[in-house]
DNA sequence: TTGTGTTTTACGACCTCC
DNA sequence: GGAGGTCGTAAAACACAA
């Protein structure tokens, strides 16, 4: 994106959570061990599950949503980590050229099917 | 303290799928 | 078209060596 224009934030009032006085606000240690919770059981949130725990824990769907691609992307960047170092660890290999695209790449871009269909298959 | 690097919320741009 | 995905980024919050 290169510069992300200077900063909106200004329109609150909308059903914005960042807001002039509160760029961003700290969620409690409750919010997210739940929200870890039920990432380690499923990386995508399901719609009911999201509106379940936005009612638990007092968070906007909207900012359970957000939170969950933040923690993906987390994920991914750990991965990518751990990747480099395995990678340094055998340094014998010149590092693979391309190997079929950038590791991981996409996750097979569409979790949207199995999230519809499989919903949450256990609790409930 | 404070300077600096990392992590955590929140968003915009862009893309894919139905 | 809209919902939700990734990616890149801003800024607050946090960690921690100097």
């Amino acid at each position: 994106s290169a510069s992300v224009a200077p900063h909106p934030l200004s329109p609150l009032g909308g059903g914005k959570t960042r807001t002039k006085d509160k760029y961003r606000v700290v969620y409690t240690d409750h919010q997210r061990l739940e929200l870890e919770k039920e990432f380690q059981y499923n990386k995508y949130i399901t719609m009911r599950r999201k509106s379940e725990l936005s009612m638990a824990l007092s968070l906007s769907e909207r900012q359970i949503k957000i939170w969950f691609q933040n923690r993906r992307a987390k994920e991914r960047k750990i991965n990518r980590k751990r990747q480099q170092h395995s990678q340094q660890a055998t340094t014998t290999t010149p590092t693979p050229p391309s190997l079929g695209g950038p590791g991981d790449t996409h996750i097979s871009t569409s979790p949207r099917q199995d999230i519809l269909s499989d919903t949450v298959s256990e609790e409930y």
